[in-house]
DNA sequence: CGAACTCCTTTGAACTCTCAACTAACAATA
DNA sequence: TATTGTTAGTTGAGAGTTCAAAGGAGTTCG
């Protein structure tokens, strides 16, 4: 039996729906705008400059970045077109690709980051109190926790 | 200049994007698997349904749910090819479209209702206390309202 | 009235995402 | 070594989204 949501729960969650799809679309349109390249590009530029030589297998960017590899596979095709990202066979497991971050997608994501920081500040935590983000990351961590298995 | 995020500002943020990610996705899959529609489609339906006579203006239902103009126009038309939705002019001002929601898209919405709320509970709210409820309402409340204006 | 402006909606092109199918490489087993 | 199974990654097709452009309808104002 479907346990219905009362008003109470049919506001949050619409409420939910609401401010998330706001903050996503405010993000995806200024790294569109002011950089070129939608977030799921962005995250995998970040997920790469923040590993030890630039360099990553697909398979841990796409768990990283939390992507599909289908997803991951056809970004890193565009990304490499751009001359931003290149790939190369692992050398042991040689079923792995690994990406790598080249100077130009590394200047690239310099160029984007501030812009794209000072979004985040005013989408998501600039309206909120210090409370509310304590709060926010403690129900995001709870979210993520009955999810993953 | 920019304020960089300090350390917890980046684990909250990362929070935020994965969670919210996670509940999108689970939303999306459970929606196409067992009702063939995507959520946005969903949220169409819904809002068509909760109006007097089962219709809506264009506009009005784009602001209801929150989509762009033209992507409420491209899904209601794939809507309509379906059967569950059928569109007239507007006889005062021949400018607005109406949409109307079909006995057939009815029952598809309500087919597809009962599983939705069961993944709506089992993808937040059941992850998180009351109090945690609570809290997500008013920080999304805080969101929204810097985002309207 | 007519010009200019605004509003409502659709359209097409370019792009991204998803899903399922597929190739290739490693692993385990007999 | 052959068989089967698992893991890594790519690919193509189909579907949805975005953006900019366009067209038709109302509105304003000289």
């Amino acid at each position: 039996m479907t346990r219905w949501l009362d008003d109470d729960e049919q506001r949050t969650w619409r409420n939910f729906l609401a401010a998330t799809q706001l903050v996503q679309e405010a993000l995806d349109r200024q790294l569109q705008r002011e950089a070129g390249m939608p977030h799921t590009y962005y995250m995998i530029l970040v997920g790469l400059s923040e590993s030890p030589g630039r360099s990553m297998r697909m398979n841990e960017l796409a768990r990283r970045t939390q992507c599909s590899q289908s997803r991951l596979s056809h970004a890193v095709a565009r990304l490499e077109e751009r001359g931003w990202v290149s790939r190369s066979r692992h050398t042991a497991d040689r079923r792995g690709n690994i990406a790598t971050l080249t100077d130009a997608g590394f200047h690239a994501l310099a160029e984007a980051a501030p812009g794209h920081v000072d979004e985040v500040r005013r989408s998501l935590f600039d309206p909120l109190t210090p409370d509310q983000v304590r709060q926010l990351d403690e129900i995001c961590t709870a979210v993520r926790k009955t999810h993953e298995s």
